[in-house]
DNA sequence: GTCTATACAGCGATAGAC
DNA sequence: GTCTATCGCTGTATAGAC
């Protein structure tokens, strides 16, 4: 998840689908219109139309692209945290992937999209709610494990603490971002994460 | 905080804010229009324009206004909660807040206006900034608190646990919404305040 | 304080040439 | 695959009558 470089050698739909991301997660779905990322390239809005016939189905593709992208991110997670304190080590992980996309000073696309909610067209509503079920799920596991080896812990369902940890992580960009500052997010988390992890003393017993 | 009720009586002015409030709330600034406005009240766009100059000048009385209101919310909650256990009690309050805001489907106004941050004027844009800097005032005076007479608990500032908590609420509220579901942020706030109580055997001891 | 009428820029989208 | 040209509509905003 990463902020992707310039993609000079993409394909046009790559190129436009990296402009428009960028306008949706810093200006929203409805901020933007098709002569931005037509000046943005120097191609013509009607160029557009031809790779994507209609706002709404480059909101789709937008959609699926970055989801598509995320739960890659998230397999490289568990690839990166393994064995003994994995848990722990992908929650976190799961957090820098937050802070990777406030660096680059945008919000979480779908995080944007849910603000926009009631404006979408119902494909990219649905589209939305996917993507935090699934990050939903993901997380819900990590939790499970964490709580089973002792290294977190939480009152509840692994998946509502799933849920809590989204939305706050969510709203701490939310919050953050008008105020550029990347730290304060950073902290936000770093406290939010303090809260599921159980004492040195009882996670790693000398 | 509630949802105001019709408010019939109201002047022009004040129907106009209500309105466009609710609009922003779930459309976004970006999302509705002059004419939006003037079709539920029965008016012409023309009769707007002389109440509010430009959209602009709406958008910043419509934040003078919530803030103003929510202050007001607060200084209740101030004296609802009174005595021993205030913090803890102040700080369930400030939570309610949140979820009446969503019970009516709504998003926080300033919550919504912080996504849509970059596209808002500039008066807008410090406007959002002061409503989140009062909160974080506010609730981290509570928290200090609770901290003092020990019925909270978090490690850092009362400032850094304010603003965790800011963010936490937005958030969830923000992902609760495109499900429709309050209880999902029911769940959510009531694990994020349940990290920062103190157990009740040492905060209660029997 | 609200109206009719209108200006004018911008929007998403389409037709048809190259 | 991209262009020019244009459509129909909606956006904010204004002038001037009532």
């Amino acid at each position: 998840m990463a902020g992707r470089a310039a993609n000079r050698d993409a394909g046009t739909a790559a190129r436009i689908l990296d402009v428009a991301e960028e306008l949706v997660q810093v200006r929203g779905f409805n901020g933007f219109s098709y002569a931005d990322i037509a000046a943005e390239l120097g191609i013509t809005k009607a160029a557009l139309h031809y790779h994507f016939a209609g706002k709404a189905d480059l909101g789709e593709a937008l959609i699926a692209r970055y989801a598509s992208r995320f739960a890659e991110a998230l397999a490289d997670v568990d690839t990166a945290a393994d064995g003994a304190g994995a848990p722990r080590a992908r929650l976190a992980g799961f957090a820098d992937l937050y802070t990777e996309v406030l660096r680059n000073r945008r919000m979480c696309l779908c995080g944007m999209l849910a603000a926009e909610y009631q404006t979408l067209p119902q494909p990219m509503q649905d589209a939305v709610l996917r993507f935090f079920d699934d990050s939903e799920a993901w997380l819900g596991s990590v939790l499970e494990s964490g709580r089973a080896d002792g290294s977190l812990s939480f009152a509840g369902s692994a998946s509502e603490a799933a849920r809590m940890v989204i939305g706050s992580l969510e709203g701490a960009m939310l919050v953050a971002r008008p105020y550029g500052d990347v730290g304060r997010f950073q902290t936000a988390a770093a406290n939010l994460l303090a809260g599921l992890t159980t004492s040195p003393a009882a996670s790693a017993p000398a």
